[in-house]
DNA sequence: CGTTACCTGAAA
DNA sequence: TTTCAGGTAACG
């Protein structure tokens, strides 16, 4: 569910209600079963118990929170969340009604608690003292500085996969998943299908763009929720009403009045317009 | 490099 | 009953 625009949302929501707040006990469900992959409910509880949330940052689809450090040995600096498909953080006061999923809970000192929602269970939590770890899989943010048209085009020149597949690694790109990397390639007029290094220097800088100005659109319109994508108060985005082509198949192409067709790419749905794009 | 597995529920 | 889902890691 959630890419970079809907978890920039629940990172920029949450900010001003967890910053300073004090961690005050974690339960974890029995049947959280791959939540904690280097942990248990035990350790993990004692590792955060006590601590203050000093800053909440986004790195990619991940969010990383920045905890105080403690007088106990274990006391790790970073707590790192990944919702994959459908992991919810949800901030509520301890007394409001009970949310469906809830499969772990964060109680804090100021009478709200972190309900960790997630159907499919496959979201994960882990600690960490650093972030070398987490940087070592994950390319550039693509709205920094840092991430240049030249540094797109030296990393789609280096892959034969599709184009599709080479902008959905992380480690190309962090925070691109299947609803804006086929937006991005709309946007750009790039088939999803074109082998990655026969993409010419003009259509990567219109790809570059392209991959910025669907991000911030949907960072705009808080995330889009197809599905089961909400924010830290529940709500929907709106993103999913203002989409080119993702789930569009059969529909008519707002620029040439083409139906979108639908294909597989790189394992995952692809929609793309099979005119405006070559 | 592509495919599969991990889970659960909705939709076809 | 089968397929599909916005993600990623582990396969071959």
């Amino acid at each position: 569910l959630p890419e970079l625009p809907e978890v920039e949302t629940i990172r920029s929501d949450l900010v001003p209600l967890l910053t300073g707040k004090r961690i005050l006990s974690v339960w974890v469900a029995d049947d959280a079963t791959r939540l904690l992959p280097h942990s248990t409910p035990e350790l993990f509880a004692l590792s955060v118990a006590g601590s203050t949330i000093e800053a909440l940052a986004r790195r990619g689809k991940y969010l990383v929170f920045t905890l105080s450090p403690q007088s106990s040995v274990l006391s790790p600096r970073f707590w790192i969340v990944h919702l994959r498909m459908t992991g919810r953080l949800l901030c509520r006061a301890a007394s409001d009604p009970p949310d469906a999923y809830v499969r772990a809970l964060v109680t804090l000192d100021d009478g709200h608690e972190l309900r960790w929602s997630d159907l499919r269970k496959f979201g994960t939590w882990e600690l960490a003292d650093s972030l070398a770890d987490l940087e070592r899989k994950l390319g550039p943010e693509p709205l920094g500085d840092m991430f240049t048209v030249e540094d797109l085009q030296t990393m789609l020149l280096r892959r034969k996969a599709p184009v599709k597949a080479v902008l959905l690694d992380q480690k190309t790109l962090a925070g691109l998943g299947n609803i804006y990397v086929d937006e991005a390639l709309y946007e750009a007029g790039v088939d999803p299908r074109r082998v990655a290094n026969s993409v010419e220097l003009a259509e990567t800088t219109r790809l570059h763009a392209a991959i910025r100005s669907v991000l911030e659109q949907g960072v705009a319109n808080r995330g889009a929720s197809f599905s089961d994508y909400a924010d830290a108060s529940g709500a929907k985005g709106s993103n999913q009403l203002y989409v080119r082509v993702f789930r569009r198949t059969g529909k008519p192409c707002y620029t040439c009045g083409a139906m979108i067709e639908r294909c597989k790419t790189g394992g995952r749905s692809t929609h793309f317009c099979p005119v405006c794009q070559k």
